[in-house]
DNA sequence: ACCTGAACACCGTTCAAGT
DNA sequence: ACCTGAACACCGTTCAAGT
């Protein structure tokens, strides 16, 4: 599977030619930014962009390759976010808090990136990207999903947590991210909810999350420590942590 | 805002119109099934259909307004399921889980409509529909959540749940609306996804209800119920309650 | 080997003419 | 008042020519 063919000759031109694509990348999100989703056209990012046309196909193999892209560097900066989320100390319950906090901060922070993701999900742009494509996403949503299994585990072997008749590593993993698509897909996008939008999100994703790691008997339970001073203190931590970090030229 | 200005000469021309509309929605479904969201194009919907373009155009504003349409269709499904499922015999945590069952017995046998429903979230869709039906859409979904939290505030009264601090019946509804719509969305349309792919659907689903429904402290828990045995009975109870039951002719 | 942009083709949308 | 479908316009995609 690994290509060891390939020799190092072109490897400057592929580094450029990577580097280009991300500058195609941000362009792109700058127009859905300044003028939505009907507002991207590939007249317009070739436009804007310093490359023609056929150069842009040449990274792209449609327009929906494009938005799959566009996702594919969503779940990278999740993948960041993550990553960082975990650096923050705490005991194993409030680690899977500063996951859910820092995914429910990057739908609120960067709503193109996170409704580009949503996209993404649906048959119309995965029907016409390349598979080369879709499988870098999914590879980067097994990393995602690792990061999950990985808490899970750990705090089974540290005792705060035991598996139940029926629940398993990959299940529990996959509750909580379900969990997490769909509350933060049902706030960004509509806010004309009429019912829901009188809901505070942050109080709201907090329930959940409690509701779900008590079910569980996760140690220590929601009756026993004080989740809201954790969501607060995660917060701030990576309020402060993130502020001009990379990346977006706003 | 309601208009009495209407008399009522054009009333049949009227249901005359919707019957068509309907019709043209079930041709669209048709159209996606066969061919994928790639294989939709007004050209083809045309031709396959008895009325000219302009008389669509009649109907639905824009391509992405047939999209709405599609997801309205959606939710009044959903809705009759969610009816039917609230007749079946149980205490009140039953009749949560049959309506998450409901619904995900409609990802699983309607994946189109229920893709719809998705691609609908989307906001090159929204952006591009017409407010007329982006209402009609609200108007459903305001009606399916007011369903969940009439079950909710029943079980309140009758004492096998009661509503701990931070804790609010739309809250409630939200965090259970959102578990289904997350764990619907990412096992149907992504069965690609290698790690979820080898979860089995059902049992997963279960234990995320479980999970939230313990975590309320809702009676009686699953340790002292069993769940599964629950899930059997209503699953068979909708699976020959609704073989052949109107629309879909497939 | 890669880039270019004019040309092409498809398809969403409109509208003058018809009934 | 509503339907028709040819015409239009936009925009995604390609490819012969250039470097």
């Amino acid at each position: 599977m690994t290509a060891k063919i390939t020799v190092e000759p072109s490897q400057k031109r592929q580094q450029a030619k990577q580097l280009r694509e991300q500058q195609l990348l941000i362009l792109a999100q700058q127009i859905l930014q300044q003028d939505g989703f009907a507002g991207l056209t590939m007249d317009r990012l070739t436009a804007l962009s310093s490359v023609s046309k056929g150069t842009i196909y040449n990274h792209f193999c449609s327009k929906e390759d494009l938005f799959t892209a566009l996702s594919v560097d969503s779940l990278q900066r999740q993948l960041q976010l993550f990553q960082r989320a975990l650096q923050i100390p705490g005991h194993s319950r409030e680690q899977v808090l500063a996951l859910h906090l820092a995914y429910h901060r990057f739908s609120m922070t960067e709503p193109t990136l996170f409704l580009c993701l949503l996209t993404a999900t649906t048959p119309a742009v995965v029907e016409k990207s390349s598979p080369a494509r879709l499988a870098l996403r999914q590879q980067l949503e097994l990393q995602l999903a690792a990061i999950c299994q990985q808490l899970i585990t750990a705090a089974i072997a540290e005792g705060s947590l035991q598996l139940a008749a029926g629940q398993s590593v990959d299940a529990l993993a996959f509750v909580q991210w379900a969990q997490a698509f769909g509350a933060n897909a049902l706030l960004k996008p509509t806010q004309q909810l009429g019912l829901f939008s009188q809901l505070q999100p942050q109080p709201t994703m907090l329930l959940g999350v409690n509701l779900l790691l008590d079910g569980l008997n996760w140690k220590p339970l929601s009756s026993d420590w004080d989740y809201h001073a954790s969501w607060q203190r995660i917060m701030t931590i990576l309020a402060t942590e993130a502020p001009g970090a990379d990346g977006q030229l706003n």
